[in-house]
DNA sequence: CAGAATCCCTTGGGATACTG
DNA sequence: CAGTATCCCAAGGGATTCTG
């Protein structure tokens, strides 16, 4: 039969196909990814600094988000090799396009 | 301890007070959200149409989502006692001011 | 027509421990 | 320092059935 199992992935083609926000939205719809964002951009780009600021979250979230941000091309990874291990990151283009929509999303709410 | 499952809700609560957008995402990050308030802003505000526009949901979820929308203040429900019974769903101003930033998301998620 | 009730399953996110 | 491996839980969504 394959119900239950199937239609969760066919929704979600079935919203990607519909409109292109669908896919916006899943891009900056993990817990922690916009504020992961904005802190890379305002040079808090180092694991431990993102860590220090997000204080409750845990290493692995931390990881993952950094990680599907980096597939989704918002974000690059530098691994820098000093003794102490280090990795920098930063916003792509893409990534900076996305701050001013964040502004306004902010905003929108404020109202 | 209450560790584990409270964790959640702080973590959500932290998020919360770091900043309005994490607020301004929990509002728009419903599966179906986004496209039902696109239908909606083009007239297609009746349960049934909206079920047919977007096929594949099902009656709970749809309602589900609906429901949240409102409480969100993001449209108004307005019940007509005509025969068969009758209800409109409409956009409020805070929901039309949505969808220009709807709008920019969907392009930047073209580039 | 427009939902609410119930039940179930997938998924995101968290805790803890370990590694190059 | 910057992660990965494992395990686990709560919540969002979906299927189905019932109602004013």
């Amino acid at each position: 039969m394959i119900k239950a199992t199937s239609s969760n992935a066919a929704n979600k083609a079935f919203l990607y196909q519909s409109c292109r926000i669908n896919a916006a939205l899943d891009v900056i719809s993990g817990r922690w990814k916009a504020l992961i964002i904005i802190h890379i951009s305002e040079a808090q780009n180092r694991f431990s600094l993102l860590k220090a600021v997000l204080a409750p979250v845990s290493d692995q979230t931390l990881g993952r988000q950094l990680k599907e941000l980096e597939s989704s091309k918002l974000i690059t990874k530098t691994i820098i090799a000093e003794v102490p291990v280090r990795v920098d990151y930063h916003l792509t283009e893409k990534g900076k396009a996305l701050l001013p929509i964040l502004q306004d999303l902010s905003e929108w709410n404020d109202r």
